[in-house]
DNA sequence: GCTGGCACTCTGGCCGTCAGAGTGCCAGTC
DNA sequence: GACTGGCACTCTGACGGCCAGAGTGCCAGC
């Protein structure tokens, strides 16, 4: 795709070939050793791709992406293996990800159409996921911050304890108890129900806290213990529940690389138990980007800098509200686990919208 | 505890002497190993413990414990390590369990006292468990078998969506989305509603099946289809969502362990990501016995029979409603793990309780 | 029944060796 | 100037022999 024009002078197109063959040398590199997790030599390179050089000149082409920093020789004599620098080249090399079989779209399919509520598309999601890049899955709920409240209810436990249920557009349901010291009046009950409901129904969550907070005002002296122990509540979920949640999966698949590499699993099984972590690494990428890959030390958490990221988002009605992928080690098939990250982010959005 | 009184026959107390020392040195044995991980042999048997005999002796004993299948030689001339029936022998002896240190208790309640809901409570007591022995943690959420129905609602999301919301004792809150063809009537939900309450509140939860079985009968016949739908929803809730869920933590202590021996973890990760084989890991014990411990192969789960599980109940109001646990190597500190388990199910039940 | 002594055995670490793989460089060719 | 074949060099990993250390089993004596 780079072959230039005729008509360009002999030397900058043959510097274009050079350049152009060094790619292809990194690539190979980076395919082969993906696949069989071993240094590649150049005469391994010539044997299994057609090259159209001699090993030698490998030699001189690998000489010199060590040189640039692409690949790197564990030892004197071993095949070379790529670096994170050289794992980016190849990542950015891929224009447009190659798309799913017929097959593997039908089993995504089918999998999904069993999911019965959030919970269960969650679930059911981070298993797919594992299952299909043999690797660890993570995936995030839909954000509150981006979501509207559908309804609020508030429900009499017993006399000195009240439930606040806050249902969300995007199936979430948040429920938070408040204990009151005085005896609980159905009647204000009702009545602060309704008017919460008329302030905060189909009402961005962000922008619940504005709406609520002169509430308490227009309410009885008398009662306003109630009220306000029940608005704290309300602000209290919507702003520290956010984004809180995040399903895990396929943490064994991490056992299957421990054989392989110089990437001990404890940290990175310590890491993933945080939930904090695992929010920082969906949420570090921006919203504008969909598909993003961050690899080795391109990752800023403690512990997973020997690790490499595939995040994409996905969206309920063409807005983004969270997002999903894959860790495992860097040297991992980024060619499918793009694709499939891609692909089941696009059928979750796609069932979320539908639904 | 076993020495008999003098009035019996000198040979008997001899033999039973005898029996003690041997019991003597299998606890020796066990709590060297469970601390070093390394085959205990007869010379640092009699180093490390006051048993007053010199190691030719121990060595007899021992023969006679491996004879019995209490410990085992890894080879020739290494030590012994205990057999599952070792562990078994020295779990059991362990009549009463030792107690936290003021400063252990103290810290459990200040962990658990910064939870606001059932979910916290969860969350906390199993990183609590896992920080505390160092193992895999496993709780259950409240079974909702035992439990019962505290209050039912219906609540419309829009004209053929309503969200059934039931709510336990337990603080568990059960929702499930209705589609119905038809747009729902409020009057009638209100009416549904009514009468769903009547049936089932305040009512175990196994009784709800047979109290609303008949409810259909009582609507109009253009009005049946909606209740029909709301009641089968119910009925699934309550049959299959009975103990579902599982949460699990410190799954990076596994990663510890693997260096020590000979349990590659894959097979211990993949079975703790299935929450059914956690269930029947929890749920094998009966509802009897307080504390349980099973020791490898006497647990029956694939993958998990080179591994202990110490459980234990927890109540609330003195019925008890799940279990929680840890599940570490069979050469785990059983000392510990037990007393720190019992301990944590007891605060757990009392902070249940309490609320 | 306990003990000290002794011969035996097995493991794990250390070392030297060696084949295999891969490189770097050089001189020659198109 | 780019490519190529050839060659010397180097590093790893597997293999086998060797040895010290640890621990056992057995036996005769107390």
């Amino acid at each position: 795709m780079l072959r230039q024009i005729a008509s360009k002078p002999v030397e900058y197109v043959e510097a274009q070939m050079l350049e152009e063959r060094r790619l292809a040398v990194l690539q190979a590199i980076v395919s082969d050793y993906v696949a069989t997790h071993e240094a590649v030599g150049s005469k391994a390179l010539v044997d299994r791709h057609q090259l159209g050089v001699s090993p030698a000149t490998i030699r001189n082409d690998m000489a010199a992406l060590e040189e640039e920093g692409y690949i790197t020789a564990p030892h004197t004599s071993a095949g070379r293996i790529p670096t994170d620098l050289g794992y980016r080249m190849f990542v950015d090399q891929i224009s447009q990800v190659k798309p799913l079989s017929a097959a593997e779209r039908k089993g995504i399919d089918r999998f999904l159409s069993d999911a019965v509520d959030l919970d269960d598309i969650m679930t059911l999601t981070v298993r797919l996921l594992a299952q299909l890049t043999k690797q660890v899955a993570v995936v995030q709920y839909p954000s509150l911050s981006r979501s509207q409240v559908r309804r609020i209810e508030l429900i009499p436990l017993n006399e000195h304890r009240l439930m606040i249920m806050l249902i969300v557009d995007s199936g979430r349901v948040e429920q938070r108890i408040v204990e009151c010291s005085v005896p609980i009046d159905e009647v204000l009950l009702a009545d602060l129900r309704a008017r919460l409901s008329v302030a905060i129904s189909d009402q961005p969550f962000s922008s619940v806290p504005q709406r609520i907070e002169d509430l308490e005002q227009s309410f009885n002296t008398e009662n306003r213990p109630l009220v306000r122990a029940v608005i704290v509540e309300i602000l209290e979920t919507v702003t520290a529940k956010l984004d809180e949640r995040v399903v895990l999966g396929g943490a064994s698949n991490l056992a299957r690389y421990n054989e392989d590499f110089p990437m001990t699993i404890q940290p990175v099984l310590e890491a993933l138990e945080e939930q904090v972590v695992l929010l920082r690494l969906l949420g570090e990428v921006g919203t504008e980007t969909k598909l993003s890959v961050r690899i080795g030390h391109e990752n800023q958490v403690e512990g997973l800098n020997s690790t490499s990221i595939v995040t994409s988002h996905y969206a309920k009605e063409s807005t983004p509200v969270a997002s999903l992928g894959v860790i495992g080690p860097t040297n991992m098939d980024y060619v499918n686990s793009m694709s499939t990250v891609q692909a089941v982010a696009q059928y979750v959005s796609r069932f979320l919208s539908d639904e």
